[in-house]
Formats: structure tokens, sequence, C-alpha cells
DNA sequence: TAATCATGTGAGCAGTTGTTCACATGATAA
DNA sequence: TTATCATGTGAACAACTGCTCACATGATTA
């Protein structure tokens, strides 16, 4: 795979003063920048959170208003704004405003792909286990 | 796509004793258990911070032992070694020790490709705007 | 043996996050 | 208009998280 990575035995220690300079140079240049990772982590962490991923799969499929998602997920209509405000911001989910209602949707397919691969991932690993 | 849901004009209201009851009830029934949706919470975290994610980044082709990585991510010995324990328990990073030193790299290909799948889904994201 | 070094770990702390409460906003209906 | 209702928002608080410090552990070398 990668020719870079020598046999176990040949390795040279890692001083304080002398790392294994030619490995962290690579990695450090093959690193993307910092704002990048800072911007994948913030979107990954939208999904990190059991009412979040609760909310995205209520309305995966059928449209919710406020109050629906506030009884199908079990926090407070307050509660549900605040993190909807939160997806809406990222745009995981879109808004539909009729009347006094507002509904919810995914903002696109690959919203509930991302979920899905997760959920494959984690029925893999309980199989290996 | 969905035929059960209706036209906006068609909707019924969301009073407080009698939400759409049936929509709500449909979205309950396809919600996964509360422990699975944790679980799965829980997996993305993992990915949801940028210190994990530079760990994640930096080992990912190469193999670099705790010192390495903690020079190529900018954070203290201990604290990538809180985050390795982290990540060896949740079976996204694997550790082989030889001598005084670790080596670690990702347990498995799915790993890279989910960040990979962030990547690609936070750049299309950047084209839209 | 003792000394050195890489890694692991518990404690403590600062910063963040998710929730509820109270109230504001915006829309409909009487 | 006023009343009611769904939603949105700021404040406050408790819980969580990631970091560093100090020390422990395990391995190598003198």
């Amino acid at each position: 795979m990668n020719e870079n990575i020598k046999p176990l035995e040949m390795r040279d220690e890692c001083q304080i003063t002398q790392t294994h300079d030619e490995k962290v140079a690579r990695a450090k240049s093959l690193l993307p920048e910092d704002d990048k990772l800072f911007e994948l982590s913030e979107f990954f962490k939208l999904f990190g959170d059991s009412t979040r991923i609760k909310i995205l799969e209520a309305i995966n499929g059928s449209e919710l208003c406020v109050c629906d998602i506030s009884e199908v997920v079990g926090v407070s209509s307050s509660g549900v704004s605040h993190q909807l405000r939160i997806l809406r911001q990222n745009r995981l989910v879109k808004a539909t405003r009729v009347g006094k209602e507002t509904y919810y949707t995914l903002d696109d397919d690959h919203i509930g792909d991302i979920i899905r691969i997760g959920y494959n991932h984690i029925n893999e690993r309980r199989g290996l286990i």
C-alpha cells in the first residue's frame, strides 16, 4: 500500500529532541489546512447529538412541523426549535412556512446517505465483535 | 418520492391537544430505537472534534507514534494519548507496540472513506453558496 | 541495579453544549 | 382590534468535553 512505511524493526527511536523528522514532515505536509479540518469536524458534530439525529431521522421522508417533531423526539418545542436553527444554518434541513406552522425536511439526499453509512458501519462493527 | 405527503394547502392544524396524529405516529414507528440512535450519534461524535480528525488524517497512510502525532497536531503527548484511547476503544485506530513506542494506524479503510465523504459534502456545499 | 524515555492515566479546570424557562414575534381567527 | 397559537430567541444552568499537569507504568540501555 504505502512504500514509505519501514518494517517495524528498522525504525529509529523517537527522541524528544529528534523525532521521526521525515515522517512528521510528510504527515504535516499532507494534512489539510486547519480551517478545513475545523469545518469538517463541525460538520460531523452536527450528527454527533442524539436529539439532532432523531430530528433528522424523523423528517427523513415525512415532512413535520416543530410541535410534531417535539412530540416524536420527546424534547420541548423550544429545544427542537433551537436545534432546527443549527441544522438550518448548516443546510441540513430546509423549512417551509405555512401559516402559523413551519414544516421541515432534509435539505438534500446526501444527508440521509451519510446517516445510512454511519448505520452500516456500526452494524458491521457489531458483527466483528 | 413519498405519496404520504399531502399538498401544503390540505394540511390540518397542529393544535396542542390534537397534533398531526397519524404523521406523528408513523414517524415514531419508523424511528429506530433510542439506544441505536444514541450509538449512531456517539459514532459521529468521534469525528466531531478537530483534534481527533487531525489525528485520523495524520495516521491515514503513514504509521506514527504518539510523540510524532503530538508534533503533527500540536497537542501534548498526554492529550494525544487521551484521544487515542477514545479512538482505540471505538475501533477507529489500532495500535502496534514496538519497544517503548506505540505506532498507530487507521483500524480499517471505512474510516478514511467516511472522512472523504464528509469532505465531498462540505466541498459541494461550498460550491452551492 | 538505576536512569532514561515513550506512553498511559487520574485530577482539575476552563470552555462548550443542550436543555428549559420566560418572553418575543408573526400569523390566523373571532 | 384582541385572543390564541406555532415558532423563534435570549438567559441561565447543569452536564459534558478536551486540555494540561503531575505522576504511574512499562520498556530499553548503561
